[in-house]
DNA sequence: TAGCGATTGTTGTTGCGTATAGCAATCCAT
DNA sequence: ATGGATTGCTATACGCAACAACAATCGCTA
């Protein structure tokens, strides 16, 4: 079957994007995450008493759509919430959160490494600043 | 605010996903299409009588959401069928669909140039072998 | 310091895309 | 001719993200 569309930069970032994606999601769900949780995870470990508005605008998430993620990693007994001032709440990881965050970051990694590894050694290094320069621009 | 997931190339990739395809998103609407419309026009007119079936699985969309996709574009005139047999049918684009295809392809054509163009001369023409790699190894 | 615009967290609702199961009709290879 | 695979389709359900609205609070400024 004639293809016009593989040859398109656009194109293949979504295919590839989706495809790798799925294969992630594949590998967090051993251990019970989903790649949202795992992103969150990672934020509030670098950013003790991060907000929940902060958190959203650093992954694009709206606050409305913040809330059930954040409920379900509390609920799962992973993060913990510090009353700032009256109005906002910083997020902590717990002791558990805290070793789920560092089992997400070894699968991460992996993943990444499994990433790069696919690409042709001439291309490799040149995959991150390109898809950088499209998403930064955009 | 500390961000341990940009220089991730996966990370990367799903952001400059979603940021590309927002904007070619915004581009298509201008002639009433979305991206999948947009996909199956160039692919039909580039393979004519091609099967429902045939197209889901160029596309990994699967049979029975591609029902409510082609009705759509048979609706709005874009296609025909022709029983291929007791059981298959043949899409074919109509005059209308021929032209709203010509259409799609010019503003996917400057889209292309447009993401090409944002990336840095050295890095651009790693992109998109880097991208296959990814998806056509997945 | 009183007031007002902006911010935070939240609820509720909606629409879109996709996955899943099932079904009748037809094809194709043995 | 028969059984397994394929095609097109219905119906349903789930997850994700957008949107509107609201009360409470913050912080700047007049």
């Amino acid at each position: 079957m004639h293809d016009p569309l593989s040859h398109y930069p656009g194109y293949s970032l979504r295919r590839a994007a989706n495809a790798t994606a799925a294969e992630l999601a594949a590998r967090l769900s051993d251990i019970g995450l989903k790649q949202v949780d795992a992103s969150l995870l990672l934020l509030i470990g670098a950013n003790p008493d991060v907000t929940a508005s902060a958190l959203g605008r650093e992954l694009d998430i709206q606050r409305a759509n913040m809330v059930p993620l954040l409920k379900r990693l509390e609920d799962g007994g992973l993060i913990d919430r510090n009353p700032l001032d009256g109005k906002s709440q910083g997020l902590v990881l717990t002791a558990d959160g805290e070793d789920r965050r560092k089992e997400a970051l070894a699968i991460i990694e992996a993943f990444e490494s499994a990433l790069l590894a696919r690409i042709p050694a001439d291309h490799r290094h040149h995959l991150l600043p390109a898809l950088q320069a499209l998403w930064r621009n955009a």
